[in-house]
DNA sequence: GGGGGGATTGTGACCGCTCACAAGATCCTG
DNA sequence: CAGGATCTTGTGAGCGGTCACAATCCCCCC
């Protein structure tokens, strides 16, 4: 009544597989595993048992001797956004066949959330974690994690202990700036992110240098949180400034509720105000106006966070990932020259 | 040189703590368990030994025995899109305390990848997992699934045998419906999802009763799928047709491009046509015209599902959750009555 | 002052798998 | 046909926890 128990209770183990084949446990492993050296005819002796009894090993036993998990984390912000859900979307994609991924979002990314999560992970033991961020102070606690724990960060480029993959944003608020100011722009605005992040600020940066390589005058800098609402906000303040010609918008939201307040008080875009968009979401091509934008591949993005993080799992001093992407300029319709 | 040799090559294992600490393994697995009838001094001691050694539980081995993963899966078809990220991020803000949650979203949703995904993560051991999606196959497949693990479909009222939330898709049809009828159109035409997608059958049939319920004539069905880009495409057919005065989109994604389409053929939203969209995305409010829509609470429905499958780990004959979520409709600029 | 009861701690088996090693079977070569 | 190399299979020892049970210890009360 003890051993004959496991009757029809429980789920099948590989002895039960192993009796039922008439081979020894480790015969089944062997099978399991691909090992050569097992004769065809016990393979489909053993791979009968094993669909017969339903049979599926059991990954908790074999982590804990083999020590792999087979399991990554990503950490992010609220992965509602465009921008974090399309990486985290690369990212499970890339790693599909390879590696479970298991997710963690915050809808703040402060320090504490950060290393708790970080924290959480490791207690899974996940082999590595990918963080979306790009808000210094989630990169800042990332600098002193206190595990072993393979870590890439992604979607700007982190402090050099800690190795990421972004793209560069920089240079494509430059080509942005740019672009309006060869359209005849004498300067152009800037609608930034959050001060907070670090690719909002590389792109204050970006647009900082087209504008003094120019010659042109820098106008204050304003300011929203990524969303629509923001950029509605902040656009109802430079509507009221008529010098304001032409405004590069830190992402396609911002921009779109840039529009819409500039519209609001009778400015046209692009007649009176040139606008322009980064991301280039897949409904930028459908506003009204269609928008000029800066093309992130996102997608992209995620999968060489992957690459970079398993290259980091397997040799621990592997070097930091290559160059960052170049985003892509994306012309529509939102910009024009100004209007005399 | 053989025991001793765990030196410090490899992490602590509770064994270490128990020595460091003058007690048994069995003490320190009483303190990380929160047993009671540990004598506090004891448990200091442990507490020390702990933080001393960095030591972490091993969770594989805890699970061995156990048999708990406190892992659940969420399958999701493209999770770059709105819906599917916002109840993605529901259910993991949810969870969070209580669960890892692993994601595995796949392009397709074919009976086959949802299949192999549920395979996957019942290898991996999930306690649970939820189905973000709506589109038939998927859910048929569902039916036959060949595990005993618990199972929750989210975002459409699936087929009996297999737990759902859902939000209530024809209710908020009908609401618009009527609602479009109400300003005096003589019909409304409606530009649905994908066929496949039950709740864009839903939607379907929610406005086809409101509009017999009304006594009005039923156009044509016209559908899209889901992007701005069949927005226009669709757009641009319902713009040629002179007799549409108001059209209801099954998603706010593809009213931008129906409304970009008929713009440019020069009719004016909603002084000619009628728009009304179905999700109210954060950005909705900014479009131009700032769209009146059909509400989905993305981020409740996310919690529901938790909900109920964390009821049917627990039990699994637990009651199928209870009635759907109502939207909520959201009047904005886009509607306003036929011209005369 | 001995006995009972609860609090506290320790012992050993076991979860299901892989690994190292050994043993038996098979086959080729001289 | 012996001898060794190679293929194939089996054996037993862990991996790092938890669980069931037993052993102590302390305190209180009759």
């Amino acid at each position: 009544m003890a051993v004959t128990d496991r009757g029809r209770s429980r789920p099948p183990v590989m002895t039960d597989v192993a009796q039922l084949a008439g081979v020894s446990h480790q015969t089944v492993s062997r099978v399991l595993n691909d090992h050569p050296n097992v004769r065809p005819q016990t393979r489909q002796l053993v791979l009968a048992a094993i669909s017969e009894l339903g049979y599926r090993p059991n990954a908790a036993a074999r982590t804990l001797v083999t020590r792999r998990t087979h399991t990554l984390g990503v950490i992010s912000f609220d992965t509602t956004l465009y921008g974090p859900a399309s990486m985290l979307y690369g990212i499970e994609r890339a790693a599909q066949d390879t590696y479970f991924v298991s997710i963690a979002s915050t809808p703040t990314l402060d320090r504490r959330s950060v290393l708790d999560s970080v924290e959480r992970f490791a207690g899974q033991g996940v082999e590595g974690i990918i963080v979306i961020t790009a808000q210094v102070s989630a990169v800042d606690a990332l600098t002193d994690c206190p595990t072993d724990i393979p870590l890439v960060a992604v979607g700007c480029r982190a402090t050099p202990p800690v190795h990421s993959v972004a793209v560069d944003n920089a240079e494509g608020a430059a080509l942005a700036t740019r672009y309006l100011l060869g359209l005849g722009h004498r300067t152009v605005h800037h609608l930034s992110g959050p001060p907070s992040w670090l690719d909002a600020e590389a792109r204050v940066e970006g647009w900082r240098e087209a504008l003094s390589g120019a010659g042109a005058a820098e106008p204050d800098l304003v300011s929203g949180d990524w969303s629509a609402a923001s950029g509605y906000e902040m656009g109802q303040q430079l509507a009221r400034d008529g010098s304001v010609t032409a405004v590069l918008c830190a992402n396609d939201h911002m921009a779109l509720g840039l529009v819409r307040a500039l519209s609001e008080q009778g400015r046209r875009v692009p007649e009176d105000v040139s606008v322009v968009g980064f991301d280039d979401i897949p409904e930028a091509a459908y506003f009204l106006p269609p928008l000029t934008t800066v093309r992130q591949d996102f997608g992209e993005l995620g999968r060489r966070a992957l690459d970079a993080l398993v290259g980091l799992i397997f040799d621990r001093d592997a070097a930091a990932p290559a160059d960052p992407v170049v985003p892509q300029f994306v012309v529509r319709s939102s910009a024009a020259p100004p209007a005399t």
